[in-house]
DNA sequence: TTGTGGGCTACTGGT
DNA sequence: TAGCCCACAA
């Protein structure tokens, strides 16, 4: 396209003081601000300040350089890192910010594709395809060659393709190397025949490519890789973006896959020969934290970044403003075990800190039990607020619990990830209409819609007209405005399936006509298809739910409209498909009073005071699929960095003896990541399950321990024994009763055996106090029926239970509505979990009252706080010190 | 065509 | 345990 247009002159010359730039920056980050050259690897360890490095560096650039806005394209991992960037650019420069390109890959992609995607045959309102609609269309297409979806897996089939497109192979080049006969699009053909592999992956991989082109559609992967293609086939409009990018900037580049690589490469113009200078390239990452092979992020383009990159220099930056002294050698000692990485060491000034606290308990309910309580008691003693806390696990299953505990205790939380709201059914069904207004074209939403709600339309009325659209080569649309070609078509199935056109024409011109109004259309497809109606008159409680996240979408179509200049259907659309999870995090600063949930991968690029590293188990963390394979456990142990760095003052880490999966009860050692962390820097709570014990005891019950550790200061034994064998090879325990998995000392540690497992201490201290002591978990009640109960409405994506008691929206339009009311029933199946310590209550308690505490012993009450089930009592121990004790928790008695 | 119930399989991670 | 798919009945 035409470059004339868009490259006029910028009126505001960016004037800023070079010393304001550099002010409060260490010589590594000042250098890394001012370094003028062809290509810069900034090497930002955790917490060393990159973000303020990258925004002062592009400052600098526009100020000392005489940069452009417009010239300057800077590429992040989420939307809200994306966010935040261009406001603290717009904080250090002022609006004109508003003109760089500050995006993630993803959206810069739709950007460039929307403008001039024509090259590679994508018209305007391409449809962006998530992978439930992706894996939607591949089951349609090996149905059509007749393979068994059972059999292949769409999944694993999109999974290959997606390497493939990771790797910017096309279909052409798949099809020529491993089924040259084969030609998309012949619907006569048969697969079924074929084996799981590489040919028949590159014959689906075609027709998916062919069928998505046909619906004007692309899935993430080919967001990326189309653009690439695209610079690669035009040349003009490779030309225009290497003209107008000259300073281009890549966070997380550790992160990065070889498409994304490329696409830098080409918008650079480091390979082009169009006379234009190549841009400027700086990128900012840390191999330590690379965390996302599984979706092919290379690490070796960080780590080659000096041989791809003529010229380039590199500067590291070491210094941690963020974590205490004690966390960053946990992080350190639990990095250093991966081989070949660049050596490298987080330091800094601030102090040792608190020691990291560790807790073993017996299992998964009892793990997030005491989580909770300890929350509680930071609050309560130590002057975190919930919002200072974040809860952080390796897969998504993990936060049932914590959800459960924190709800029986009255804790706010907000959950992130999860299952989407854009995920959700009646949302998807709501957006599926859009995308068709949006595109008619696009077959696989259309076939979604058909019969949404229900209007008689089943798999036959369906297949009759899909055959004729394939058979006359017709989109589904088409096909359905010509109803009285169809063969075998009745008028029993002609007249709904009019009516559905009849109804989709309409929404169609409607739409046309308020296009900037996507809340307005919206509303009209709720109101018109009848799928609000449908879920109103339903019986099912869930479906009222169903109707709030309706209408939840709908204001998030108009919170788009307002904050969105020139809005359109199609950019909200946009904005839907490429929501992160980490989007829905409250922007920094923004502490919103509750506990956040999210899993390991979500939290990079975070940062809490307090954080809970959780389930850290064989198998659960190190995950069991990652333990067989060299490189993806050096991934894990860079998650378990990156978790472990997060924390700024205080980090807890736990596990759980006995984990329920599949509803099942499998035992757990501890990860081999605890034992990398010396044990001088944890303060163990506990460090001995009853799991533990039976082993160690063959197998005879000693339900004597059970309890978790204590409240306000627990009894901190010494005589707890120290788990296998530190610093040599990992112990590990047979088998165990159940005998399954075997998958225990697979990776050849020693077995379980009398003399790896050192026991010096007794028995006696766990529980010693025995108030409160559980069974290994049986008397807990399902998990299901508590969340039944509380779960009546809906979940969103950031899922937030607030102490009032309804609902709650959120930028991204993540919903949730959670009732305290029905929590309690919830809890009453393990109401013994956070059964008080004491009776106690507020009013039978008053200043000057003695009482005894099972560990600080004789103390004076000097102010009771009355705050219901959160009363707080603060008591002088005289040596023990003044202390603020949660009542109902405390284990004091009055005397 | 729609509804129901039993059986099967799955829990990495996310743009 | 829980969601999904399929077979079967109305």
């Amino acid at each position: 396209m035409s470059f004339a247009t868009s490259q006029m002159p910028e009126p505001e010359v960016i004037r800023r003081d070079p010393q304001e730039l550099l002010d409060g920056l260490n010589p590594q980050q000042s250098e890394a601000v001012q370094y003028q050259g062809q290509a810069l690897l900034i090497g930002a360890g955790a917490g060393s300040g990159k973000t303020r490095v990258l925004t002062r560096r592009i400052a600098w650039a526009l100020s000392q350089w005489r940069a452009w806005p417009s010239q300057i394209l800077a590429i992040t991992f989420t939307n809200k890192a994306a966010r935040e960037m261009k406001d603290r650019l717009e904080t250090l420069i002022g609006p004109v910010a508003q003109r760089m390109w500050v995006s993630t890959f993803h959206s810069a992609c739709v950007r460039i594709l929307r403008r001039d995607g024509e090259a590679v045959g994508l018209t305007r309102g391409f449809t962006i395809y998530d992978q439930a609609d992706s894996q939607r269309l591949m089951r349609t297409v090996e149905q059509q060659y007749g393979i068994d979806p059972k059999r292949v897996k769409p999944r694993d089939v999109l999974t290959a393709i997606s390497d493939c497109k990771n790797e910017l192979k096309d279909w052409r080049s798949q099809l020529k190397e491993f089924a040259p006969d084969f030609r998309p699009g012949q619907p006569g053909a048969r697969l079924g025949h074929l084996e799981a592999g590489e040919q028949l992956y590159a014959c689906l991989y075609a027709e998916y490519q062919r069928r998505l082109q046909a619906a004007n559609a692309v899935d993430f992967d080919d967001l990326i890789m189309r653009t690439v293609q695209l610079l690669r086939l035009d040349p003009q409009v490779a030309a225009y973006y290497h003209h107008k990018f000259r300073y281009i900037f890549v966070d997380e580049y550790q992160d990065t896959n070889h498409a994304q690589y490329v696409l830098i490469r080409e918008l650079a113009g480091l390979d082009a020969d169009d006379g234009e200078r190549p841009a400027a390239v700086t990128v900012v990452g840390d191999s330590d934290q690379s965390i996302y092979a599984f979706r092919g992020a290379d690490i070796h383009n960080i780590l080659d970044f000096e041989k791809d990159f003529p010229e380039a220099k590199t500067i590291m930056l070491e210094q941690n403003y963020r974590s205490t002294q004690t966390i960053l050698d946990a992080a350190n000692a639990v990095i250093s075990k991966n081989q070949g990485r660049r050596p490298k060491k987080l330091w800094t000034d601030a102090g040792k800190g608190s020691p990291i606290v560790g807790y073993a308990a017996d299992n998964d309910y009892e793990e997030a039990q005491w989580v909770v309580q300890e929350i509680v008691r930071l609050t309560v003693e130590d002057g975190f607020t919930y919002g200072d806390v974040a809860i952080m696990y390796r897969a998504n299953a993990q936060s049932r619990r914590f959800e459960e505990a924190l709800i029986n205790a009255g804790v706010p939380y907000q959950l992130i990830g999860g299952t989407r709201f854009y995920e959700r059914k009646e949302v998807k069904d709501a957006i599926a209409y859009l995308q068709c207004i949006a595109n008619p074209a696009d077959d696989t939403n259309m076939r979604r819609i058909l019969n949404v709600p229900k209007r008689g339309l089943g798999e036959r009325a369906e297949g009759t007209v899909a055959a004729y659209a394939e058979s006359a080569g017709l989109t589904f649309w088409d096909a359905l405005g010509r109803l009285q070609e169809i063969p075998g078509m009745t008028t029993r199935l002609a007249r709904p399936l009019q009516a559905f056109r009849d109804l989709m024409e309409e929404l169609i011109a409607d739409a046309q006509a308020k296009d900037s109004n996507p809340s307005e259309i919206v509303a009209a497809v709720l109101d018109k298809t009848g799928i609000v109606e449908e879920l109103r008159k339903s019986p099912d409680e869930q479906d009222q739910g169903r109707v709030e996240n309706l209408a939840q979408l709908q204001s998030v179509a108009a919170e788009y409209e307002q904050n969105t200049p020139d809005s359109t259907l199609a950019g909200f659309l946009e904005n839907v498909a490429l929501v992160a999870d980490s989007d829905q995090l409250p922007d920094e600063g923004e502490n919103n009073g509750s506990v956040t949930l999210m899993t390991l991968h979500t939290s990079k690029g975070l940062e809490y005071p307090v954080v809970f590293l959780v389930g850290l188990e064989e198998g659960t963390f190190p995950h069991q699929r990652a333990m067989e394979n060299v490189s993806e456990l050096a991934e894990e142990r860079r998650l378990a960095y990156v978790g472990i760095t997060r924390a700024r003052k205080r980090l807890y880490v736990t596990r759980a003896g006995e984990r329920s999966q599949w509803g099942r009860s499998e035992s757990k050692t501890p990860s081999e990541f605890l034992e990398d962390i010396p044990d001088a820097l944890i303060d163990w709570k506990r460090k001995e399950t009853a799991v533990d014990r039976r082993m160690m005891l063959g197998d005879d019950d000693s339900d004597e321990f059970g309890g978790f550790g204590g409240f306000a200061g627990f009894d901190d034994s010494d005589g707890y024994s120290t788990f296998g064998s530190r610093g040599g090879s990992r112990s590990s325990y047979g088998s165990g009763s159940r005998g399954g998995s075997g998958s225990y000392g697979s990776r050849g540690g020693s077995s379980y055996g009398s003399s790896s497992y050192g026991s010096r201490g007794g028995s006696s201290s766990y529980g010693s106090r025995g108030r409160s002591s559980y069974g290994s978990g049986s008397s807990y009640g399902s998990g299901s029926r508590g969340r039944s109960s509380y779960g009546s409405s809906s979940y969103g994506s950031r899922s937030s239970y607030g102490s009032g008691s309804s609902s709650y929206g959120s930028r991204n339009g993540k919903v949730s509505t959670r009732r305290v009311a029905a929590t309690h029933s919830a809890s009453s199946s393990h109401a013994s979990s956070s059964a008080p310590r004491n009776s106690l209550t507020p009013q039978d308690l008053a200043a000057g009252d003695l009482v005894t505490h099972d560990k600080y012993g004789l103390g004076t009450v000097v102010a009771m706080e009355d705050k219901g089930e959160n009363s707080v009592v603060t008591i002088d121990f005289g040596d023990g010190g003044v202390k603020r004790l949660m009542l109902r928790m405390a284990p004091i008695e009055k005397l």
